[in-house]
DNA sequence: CTAAACTATTTACATATATAATCCGATATA
DNA sequence: TATATCGGATTATATATGTAAATAGTTTAG
């Protein structure tokens, strides 16, 4: 059934979801992709149909109004990435992340600051 | 016309190019490829094509034998793989590459002696 | 010389993705 | 009430990709 991890632009709508705390209606998608996403509300609809049949979102029906649905994700960002990172390592770094970071830092990736950071994040790491 | 980057499955053939020192035969491609890659001669063909399409890749006619071309990488490895990066980077991460580390960090992709290596390879960035 | 084998090119087909229009039923408004 | 609108579902189209067969020209083995 092909990828299980969200395309490139269902993953805009996903990040609309997952900061939401509460299920959003597909027209409460489209107000909050207004001046981030330049795409038609037409296209919104189809990547959502596209995140229900992957099986990344639901959709609940509020008692009231039991034709909007409530979009809500299935699936957690963390999941998600994990799941794409690891591919994409897979794929372009023989499966060693390692190298993926040596590469970033290689292209001056991260400001000074940043490596600090990075260095930190490590060293709690241990 | 599309991406100017190897797709994951042109990138095995990429990895075969950028590993040689001369330009390479489709046939020894081909025979690269044994056993690393179950795919079919005619499918290897194709995707050469393509990359020759996208100007990832060119060829050479030798003067003794001028019907079988000799491909060579133009793109280097390091330029694929930092577009390949920013792309993702920016698509998932938003655009914040200190995100991904943090998240194979965080997903324990990185056993202690990579961390070590890492932070070393941070420090020596500094 | 003829047929098998090899090289490159073209065509084919299915899925994934980006993008959007059309259709259909319900509702709200004139 | 008639019509415009809104929500969801379906259909459409173009490109990218994975995968491979068909075609055609050349060469080499028998």
């Amino acid at each position: 059934m092909g990828e299980l991890t969200p395309s490139e632009n269902e993953w805009v709508i996903m990040e609309v979801l997952w900061e939401s705390e509460t299920p959003l209606t597909a027209s409460q998608i489209i107000e909050k992709l207004k001046g981030i996403k330049e795409v038609s509300p037409k296209t919104i609809r189809v990547l959502i149909n596209r995140l229900l049949k992957k099986g990344i979102i639901d959709y609940t029906v509020d008692a009231h109004d039991s034709r909007v649905y409530h979009y809500f994700s299935v699936k957690s960002r963390e999941a998600c990435l994990d799941e794409k990172s690891a591919r994409f390592v897979n794929s372009y770094f023989k499966g060693n992340p390692l190298g993926m970071v040596a590469a970033l830092v290689e292209n001056r990736r991260f400001s000074d600051e940043q490596i600090d950071e990075l260095i930190q994040i490590l060293k709690d790491a241990r």
